[in-house]
DNA sequence: CACGCTCATCTGGTATGGTAGAATACCATT
DNA sequence: AATGGTATTCTACCATACCAGATGAGCGTG
């Protein structure tokens, strides 16, 4: 959703500018849940009219990233755990479809391209751990495209991103990256012999394992949930 | 998505009123795709300011009913096969989720309240066919509050409302009631007798009925896609 | 007649002032 | 000291004026 069809050649606008700046400090929670927004503040700290930010704060309404009320300060919203569970439902919902039909239309050619990734993701656990993440969207992705169901990646995308803000409070999750990687590995094997019923229960374990992470959170920041 | 957490009793704001106005007059094709509306002449036209009407075109463009971009008029949006595909793509695979796990804590209790719904449809067909489409929903979210995926309700509604506006060109609707009815049947035939395999083909040919709908709007309509 | 330029006009974007409702601080009263 | 009412201050909302880019009609020129 809402990547504000900003095509291509689109006039820059400051509104534009403003959400940007805004959506991302929040989503790195450089303004963390709870903090109160006022469209004069921002205006002033972003030297705008008030009105650019007025529309940005709108938008980021409309991603339940802020809550704005008449009359009443806005505000950054925080976790919900019926929100996280809803992306997650989605998104396992999806992955499974894609899974299933890539597994009817999978080749040599195809498990050759997913490879190539997988080998990208084995350095990167120990020499550059920080771009597993990206690597890791780029499989999934992978496996959409080439198994036919272009749609699905935007779909993945959005539930990814929110959970990955409450994601980035997580400690340890270099740990997690070989386990991770184990279930891609055991992914794509099963890809490739093209059997279906592995395929799926991979998947779930695989997006099970997020869990865990979202329970750490839920105990370690129960201030930041709503 | 985007329902604008307009929760109980908040104050009904002048651009909530513009916003909901033109999303029905939208939904409901009393504007046409394509055409132009300007936010001085849907201002003067409901008797307030541009400010209200410019929160709506920016919520409206967020949904992609609209496009407004800088300097041009803005347009309302047509249907796309690309977006309803997507939306056809991601109810699939939640309902096929929805199904996999309502079958796994299946009882007869909840068999009996599906069918209680069914006996609504059945007799809806005859004497009150604007009705089918209602007891339609209804039945969907019944399977995914008694199979215990009450996140997937709303999912579902986005991606019904995607495609909604586009149905609603379609003529002969009510001949296939009885078609639809005969897939809810058997759906709930195969939840009782907890066979999942069943139940996800029937999921299957249910939602790709739509398919013959679209096309054949895409064909008599093809001015209304972008 | 065909083409190209200019200018009036229409678009959404931005800035700013004023308003009503909500929250809070403060003071008076008990 | 506790409480209730009041005034101040803060909020987002709305209206208005102005701006710049885009459009299209009309005229002039080849």
């Amino acid at each position: 959703m809402q990547e504000r069809a900003t095509a291509m050649f689109e006039r820059r606008t400051t509104a534009d500018a403003v959400f940007e700046r805004l959506y991302k400090e929040i989503v790195s929670l450089e303004l963390l849940p709870g903090t109160k927004l006022s469209e004069a503040d921002v205006a002033h700290r972003f030297g705008v009219s008030r009105q650019p930010v007025r529309e940005a704060f709108s938008r980021l309404g409309n991603m339940e990233l802020v809550l704005v009320r008449p009359q009443k300060a806005t505000v950054v919203r925080g976790f919900s755990l019926e929100r996280v569970a809803h992306a997650r439902f989605v998104r396992l919902a999806v992955e499974l479809e894609v899974v299933t039909q890539a597994c009817a239309v999978w080749t040599d050619d195809y498990a050759a391209q997913l490879q190539q990734n997988l080998e990208q993701q084995r350095t990167a656990i120990d020499s550059a751990p920080e771009d597993f993440h990206s690597l890791d969207s780029q499989f999934h992705k992978l496996i959409c495209e080439l198994g036919g169901c272009p749609h699905a990646v935007e779909a993945i995308q959005q539930c990814r991103l929110k959970i990955d803000r409450l994601c980035s409070l997580s400690l340890a999750r270099q740990s997690e990256a070989a386990t991770l990687l184990q279930d891609h590995l055991a992914l794509a094997d099963a890809l490739a012999s093209k059997s279906t019923a592995r395929a799926l229960e991979i998947t779930r374990t695989h997006l099970s394992r997020l869990d865990s992470t979202v329970d750490e959170i839920h105990q370690t920041h129960a201030e930041y949930f709503e």
